[in-house]
DNA sequence: ATCTAATTGATAATAAATACTAATTAGAAA
DNA sequence: TTTCTAATTAGTATTTATTATCAATTAGAT
């Protein structure tokens, strides 16, 4: 079944790949399986809680295996998407749903800046 | 000039429309403006830092003529975007800059619940 | 062996945003 | 004013990411 296949790929690819390049790895071993349906079981397998999905500002939504509590940067020079690991802000929820009357059922971080890499040149 | 027709579209409209939605506005009263020109200038506007962008993952952008310091909430019901005004979580730039060695220029944060009106219900 | 529900590949459709282009406009310089 | 150059525009095509559709295939339960 493509489901496994896909879940396999993505647990392999540490990197936080998009669903196009999860396609394309997948497709290196697979060569008729179609886009649509690593769409669709990417999809689904974030839905299940297998996976995670990272949205991007301005990109297309990448993929990550790690289903541990952390966050993401991504580098504003070369788009790599790194793993924050801290604690969480204390009471960021709390003051959330104080100051709106929301209730928070989830949120999304992502920071952005200039990687150690890029920043040697 | 049509930039300033959209600067002062989005400093009216107070409730985070996108792109289209402004586009709409200032097509009520300019009709012969084009799609095209509207994203041009709200990007440019950007830019300069006379609107700012609101992203969401998952829908189109959102511009925001609020350039105070504050985050949003989106209802997972009906899909608005609320302000929170909340100081700024303690160290959190720092935090990040200390775990990831990243020089974090800046960050986005989103909420997401449910919204009060929707409660009711 | 049979039946139903789920899954698939292929392709079309959609949504948001950008790229392109020729025409128009604005503003500076003469 | 006229003239020149750079910026801006409307209109349209293109791109990118993703979802929808659909007929065919497969899996698993009975």
């Amino acid at each position: 079944m493509q489901r496994q296949i896909v879940l396999q790929t993505v647990l392999r690819m540490h990197d936080h790949p998009t669903a196009d390049i999860v396609y394309a790895s997948v497709a290196a071993e697979h060569p008729s399986i179609s886009k649509a349906t690593v769409y669709r079981n990417l999809n689904q397998l974030v839905s299940q809680g297998e996976i995670r999905r990272v949205s991007v500002p301005n990109g297309a939504d990448r993929y990550d295996f790690n289903l541990t509590d952390h966050y993401h940067v991504r580098c504003s020079q070369c788009g790599k998407v790194y793993d924050v690991y801290m604690p969480r802000p204390e009471n960021l929820i709390d003051r959330v749903e104080d100051a709106s009357g929301v209730d928070v059922q989830r949120y999304d971080i992502l920071f952005e800046g200039v990687c150690p890499a890029c920043k040697k040149e």
